[in-house]
DNA sequence: GGATTAAAAGGAATATATACCGGGTCAGGC
DNA sequence: GCCTGACCCGGTATATATTCCTTTTAATCC
């Protein structure tokens, strides 16, 4: 989905990446430098002000960014950093579900990651984890890695990880989705299905492979 | 980049994937039937007009579709593989069970074999399997990509792919390797476990990945 | 400290997208 | 044929984003 404040953080962001201000990304873009001001961003209703899908547009012209460059910023787990990058290796967490390891964008934490030889690039957003104990058996067992793709579309059914406001970092497999509420059935038989507001997700990621 | 068209072509394709017109989309997601018409994409004096901001993050609300989702729908060539990184083409076999498709080193004989994204060149001998069918559920869905490295070591409790001399191609989990033998544990309920002589074996190649 | 510059707030004017209205077209049902 | 409903066009009114302008704040340089 698409999110008001998720979409003017990631014109923070892009501002920010391309070394500029708001402001000046406006005024780079060919815009009123006081198009993305705060102040225009919430009415004096507190009714919720949105770019125009022009300015971004024009917005991702003028730093030649990729439309999906930047539905990488709107999800916090693509970060801002993987926009330029050019390494190939991909991160891997080695404890999951410690809530560490992700900053408070739900961003990979440089320092607590390892590297894991999988392609992709850092633009691709794509991260691995590890997975530590037997509770997802048969599925996945100690020492597995699991390829975490951002970007790629979620259908029901898919195999995903899911990071909830609380720092919880799992998988599980997508069942129901509905505006409110997601319901998440458990990988391996230890675990139970639970039912999530919409609210408590950080962000939901699909599983793209997992080593044997 | 986001082009005008584009935009409104996605809009035009989401409605028909929920099987809906432009102005019945509109309508589901709370807005002006007429809002999406095609008399609204271009003003009077040939100006393109774009949907707003919100109104995209309506539309994709009411219908559950992810901005992921969207952008691939803005995206030419949907690109319909899964895995959302750009990755060198490895050989895929899509009909594993027919003893075709190798030559007689068990690699991959050309001329037979689709190609799918996944990194490793042909010299690395690295080859991947499409599932089909259910049998091997809860592990292997059909469809399922099955990335097969024959150079990889293989040791007990690995899952591998073995072809007999009979010429099936199936996967397994290796159990037991004696002299004479070795003994396989099947992946999935329905098939039963087997113990095979080594002259038997054609060749096993451990299974390093699994699309998910 | 004073000058300069960039950034941002806040208000008014303008530009642009949407809502609303009436009418035309087309397909399906009676 | 006649009705109904969905869809779309075209015009006007309204809502909303942007522009333009002025003022304030903050950082930098002299």
């Amino acid at each position: 989905m698409l999110s008001h404040d998720r979409v003017w953080a990631a014109i923070d962001t892009l501002a920010k990446i391309n070394g500029m201000s708001p402001s000046g990304l406006a005024r780079r873009a060919g815009l009123d430098p006081t198009t993305f001001n705060r102040s225009k961003r919430i009415a004096g209703d507190g009714r919720p002000r949105w770019p125009s899908t022009e300015s971004i547009s024009k917005v991702l012209e003028a730093t030649g960014t990729a439309i999906g460059d930047f539905v990488m910023l709107m999800t916090p787990p693509a970060m801002k950093d993987r926009l330029g990058g050019t390494a190939a290796a991909t991160p891997l967490l080695q404890t999951p579900g410690n809530g560490n390891g992700f900053d408070e964008d739900g961003l990979p934490a440089s320092g607590r990651w390892d590297e894991v030889p999988f392609p992709g690039s850092r633009e691709d957003g794509i991260f691995a984890l590890e997975v530590s104990g037997n509770s997802m058996l048969p599925h996945y067992r100690d020492g597995d890695t699991i390829i975490v793709s951002p970007n790629s579309p979620i259908r029901r059914g898919d195999r995903v990880v899911v990071r909830t406001r609380a720092g919880d970092v799992a998988p599980w497999i997508l069942y129901r989705r509905t505006t409110r509420t997601i319901e998440l059935h458990p990988i391996g038989h230890e675990r139970t299905k639970r039912v999530v507001p919409i609210d408590e997700i950080d962000w939901i990621s699909r599983i793209t492979w997992a080593s044997q």
